[in-house]
DNA sequence: AAAATAAATAAACGCTGTATATTTACATTG
DNA sequence: CAATGTAAATATACAGCGTTTATTTATTTT
């Protein structure tokens, strides 16, 4: 093969085409087995030829962490818009519902953002932080709605200490005003749907099927009841 | 270096120091950086020679696995029993805490169990079912106590379907008859304790530090208002 | 048309897990 | 006590990995 092919025998989009045999290849055998070699086989080409799109495996897997943010954004903001903006109990319930079913539908996306499974890879949290807050912004802003309007339940909670505090900023650059009482009950309702859509997803408890929707509405209804007046 | 060292110049039990020096180095370095290699590097053995202990890379792993749910185990029944068994909310508190300080004091070993940060690897559930369930068992155990005393406040709660049977099948063998009702309750609470600490352990939320007991003491006790009587 | 640049290949390095053959310490047996 | 057998290590080798460097050639710019 010649060390520069014609432009007629080159993809078209290299760089789009190594991330989608990358997804490709995620959804066959999992995350942790990305090999940068295997990529280039598949594509016919040779693995230091990735090396003009990707300085290294890192930069692909974080341009695959900001992919997948995105994609379950858009999926988080749609499932908001979907409900007509006065019923802000609808809107956390299609977010809450909309979480569970992006999960189900990218299992290995999931995993990418919310485990580790990458050997050696460490996320740069400045380069990924943008996509990241924008998708649990669709969660903030609900939360932060049903308070301004003053249907938020909640005598007391912890206050927040300067651990707290500075991821807070970060949110707030990203997504501006954060009342604290928006953040903490965003945070606990965030915690509960990931602690079931993880375990379901890594499979310590069974994968819930059909009533897992129905097991995942008690939840959501649960944290309404908690949270939410009237 | 001879083929087989003097007694004298071995390891007294070289099975137990690999895993150990794997533990050391999963503590600096993070669990997917494990390498047999760098494993005999450390004992100044050669890597075949941990063939003599694990058929394979993935053998050690869940040797390891079933080691940090023993010690997982271990904490969360050491903790039930520390409290006396008729102050039964006081136990629930008890296992609460000691999840998120264990998952805390080796957060390596949370990710062990709770991530895949293996490259390809997979782990064999039969092997491992039996230390997962006897850690889990502690709550299980809890739960139940509650619920035959009569104290589980919950008037409907979803109907379990095939998918779930079959799990259930499996706790009921190793841990003993357990209601419904009681794995239903068991499970919501460990996804929410879940849900917190993994996004603690994986920085997806602030590392709570101090106030982070306050949070957390607050889940448990919204759980406990929400499924406890009296 | 010549020079510069871009995008690929080729070859090589050190790392990995693992299979096979070999060597030697130790245990068992006649 | 000597011969034999077994256990536990080393030595060697292989294929695959990420990555670096040098080289080649297509394309763009001058």
């Amino acid at each position: 093969m010649s060390p520069r092919p014609k432009r007629i025998d080159r993809h078209p989009n290299l760089e789009e085409a190594i991330k989608q045999t990358v997804w490709e290849q995620i959804a066959e055998k999992g995350a942790s087995a990305l090999s940068l070699r295997s990529i280039a086989r598949a594509l016919k080409i040779t693995a230091p030829a990735i090396y003009n799109y990707f300085p290294d495996r890192d930069a692909l897997v974080t341009a695959l962490i900001i992919d997948a943010y995105t994609s379950f954004g858009d999926w988080q903001l749609e499932a908001r818009d979907s409900v007509p903006a006065k019923d802000l109990i609808g809107r956390l319930r299609a977010i809450g519902l909309a979480y569970r079913t992006w999960a189900h539908t990218y299992p290995q996306r999931y995993q990418l953002i919310f485990g580790t499974p990458i050997p050696g890879y460490e996320a740069p949290v400045e380069k990924i932080f943008p996509s990241s807050a924008r998708s649990i912004s669709a969660l903030f802003s609900v939360v932060e709605d049903l308070r301004s309007a003053g249907k938020l339940d909640v005598d007391s909670f912890p206050t927040v200490n300067d651990a707290y505090q500075i991821h807070f900023e970060m949110w707030e650059q990203q997504i501006g005003n954060l009342h604290p009482l928006t953040l903490f009950i965003a945070m606990i309702i965030w915690a509960h749907v990931h602690g079931i859509v993880s375990l379901e997803i890594q499979g310590n408890l069974p994968p819930f099927g059909k009533s897992g929707d129905e097991l995942y509405l008690y939840e959501l209804e649960s944290v309404a009841r908690q949270f939410i007046k009237e």
